[in-house]
DNA sequence: GTATTTGTACGAAATAAATCGTAGATAAAA
DNA sequence: TTTTATCTACGATTTATTTCGTACAAATAC
């Protein structure tokens, strides 16, 4: 298995990886130009990151052309549903129950959100395993 | 305010406040047998983690007697809340909505964990969030 | 053609986090 | 009392992460 073994991406990276799933394949300038909206980030420091993600395995990259195009290795559903096992389990002691209860106490949530959940419960409760197999679930 | 203020723990330092939130005050002895049931720690390290977070005041310290006892500073769920923040943040780009779909969905819920939901999001919905007040609530 | 801009590579410094060893004090055991 | 165990303090090392400077090649502007 591949997947196992690629590596945690750190905050940074995770902020990268954001970038490249949001707007797809992109350039190392247009990485950093999304960065710096946030915060201050040097070009140089942004291209680092890439080749040291490419390094890692976390992103692949196109060099045909003097300027190169990066796009993520990793899925997202499959990288935030690793980070979400970790987190639970470091900050909740590893129940996911606790962390949901909080994540929809502590913030307001709008009534079609509440909706999808509620559906999300129902078709758990159904158990109907195979609804749709393999992938994760293409909710929300 | 104080509260902003404090720093966010980290992973280890996590581990920690568990282990304090779960048992209350503890010796660094003690902190340590619990840590290295999980994993090898050394005694020093221990050790020197607590220190640094009294520094940080991530923790109490009774010095009266020669063997120190060290007591959460911070609360459970605010710490919680907070480290929630920036995980939604930084792993699923602020969306509290996902991360929730996500955590029901990537893994089996009992039908007791529904109920619960169920009730929250009731409790949501009807707008009344004074269900049970003041003390951590006795979930999972 | 020369200068300027834009790009990659890569070493190295700055920062943060975790781990451990050793010293010295106190307490408990022998 | 002497020895052994337990405890704190704290410096130093290791490892991970982030940031940046400099060199140099290629493209673009003048």
């Amino acid at each position: 298995m591949s997947k196992a073994s690629l590596p945690k991406p750190t905050e940074s990276e995770l902020e990268i990886l954001q970038v490249l799933w949001q707007h797809g394949p992109s350039t190392v300038r247009f990485v950093n130009d999304e960065l710096s909206r946030k915060r201050d980030v040097g070009y140089t420091t942004t291209l680092k990151l890439l080749q040291l993600m490419l390094d890692k395995g976390l992103v692949l990259r196109d060099d045909d052309s003097r300027t190169h195009v990066y796009r993520a290795a990793v899925r997202e559903e499959e990288t935030q549903s690793q980070l979400l096992d970790r987190f639970v389990e470091a900050a909740f002691g590893g129940s996911a129950m606790k962390l949901v209860m909080q994540a929809l106490g502590n913030r307001r949530t709008s009534k079609e959100e509440l909706r999808q959940i509620r559906t999300l419960l129902n078709e758990i409760e159904e158990d109907k395993p195979e609804t749709e197999k393999g992938g994760p679930n293409e909710l929300a």
